[in-house]
DNA sequence: TGTAAACAGTACCAATTTAGTCCTGATTGT
DNA sequence: ACAATCAGGACTAAATTGGTACTGTTTACA
């Protein structure tokens, strides 16, 4: 099973719940105590997610007292693909992809001799169409998920 | 960046190298050891890779002196998703699946929650829409690629 | 029919990577 | 001034990965 890191999990979990948490969007600021409490995702884990994800663009730090973080954009603007790109780099299954600076010590073994940027510019696709809105769960709601709506 | 196992890259390059060497699908017979020396992918490595694509389907073992591996379908028959599937399991982004026997012991934290399934779908099919044959270099052809002739 | 070539299976080890801890510093509202 | 918060980096424990080693089984062929 490709593996996603456990990091970006917890990335989506607490991304959802700041989307969710009062069922809108409105740049409500959460700390990262209150969203470890809230996600159950370690503290120090949330901490570090946080930084990057407002280093990233998706979230925006507000620091000193009453600081905290708040969603950047509406959940539907955001999407998996992002969170991934925050946290793992540019979406590639190897580590050679076209462009790379440093050119490959074993060439008869080099990935890039296969057509890996194909593969991965699939999977870039296949992140991209799906956003953080979709990827939230909606136990409370009696509305359509943008699933249902899309048949 | 989301990291494909070295395994599966040298998979791709060793079933490249039994698809390409001469050049057809002739269901050549190749060893662990000719294959080591042939992709230079270190001998234990191939040995247990070759065995796994073999209980996967993909390759045909042939045991005794002479003996060796084939492939067992044309370049184009195989796809990248297969070469996945066949050595690190069902694709999914995350240990909680639809139909996964052990229900989620950290609910709030479970990736269930979230959609991960669509996204899982999407990559399913990306990866399934590249074969073997795409991923293979072609340096000495002049014919056009795949990609070309789809354009 | 004996022997060597090859795959099959399994247990184990070392190196890397990952997730998490801890601490110190910078910023800001009250 | 002070307390709450983010920023950043060094360090550590645990999990994963890639590789090693060895023993067993099958088969072609002399």
């Amino acid at each position: 099973m490709i593996r996603l890191n456990k990091m970006t999990d917890y990335a989506v979990v607490m991304l959802s719940h700041m989307a969710n948490s009062d069922g809108r969007d409105d740049g409500r600021v959460v700390t990262a105590v209150q969203m470890a409490q809230d996600s159950g995702v370690p503290l120090p884990s949330v901490s570090k997610l946080m930084k990057q994800l407002s280093k990233a663009g998706i979230l925006t730090s507000h620091r000193g007292a009453g600081g905290g973080y708040s969603l950047d954009r509406a959940a539907g603007q955001v999407t998996v693909a992002d969170i991934v790109t925050a946290l793992e780099g540019p979406i590639a299954l190897t580590s050679c992809i076209d462009g790379a600076d440093t050119s490959c010590g074993s060439m008869p073994l080099c990935s890039m001799s296969g057509n890996w940027n194909q593969v991965n510019r699939a999977i870039q696709a296949a992140l991209e169409s799906v956003s953080l809105a979709e990827m939230m769960p909606r136990p409370f709601s009696f509305e359509p998920t943008p699933e249902e709506l899309a048949k």
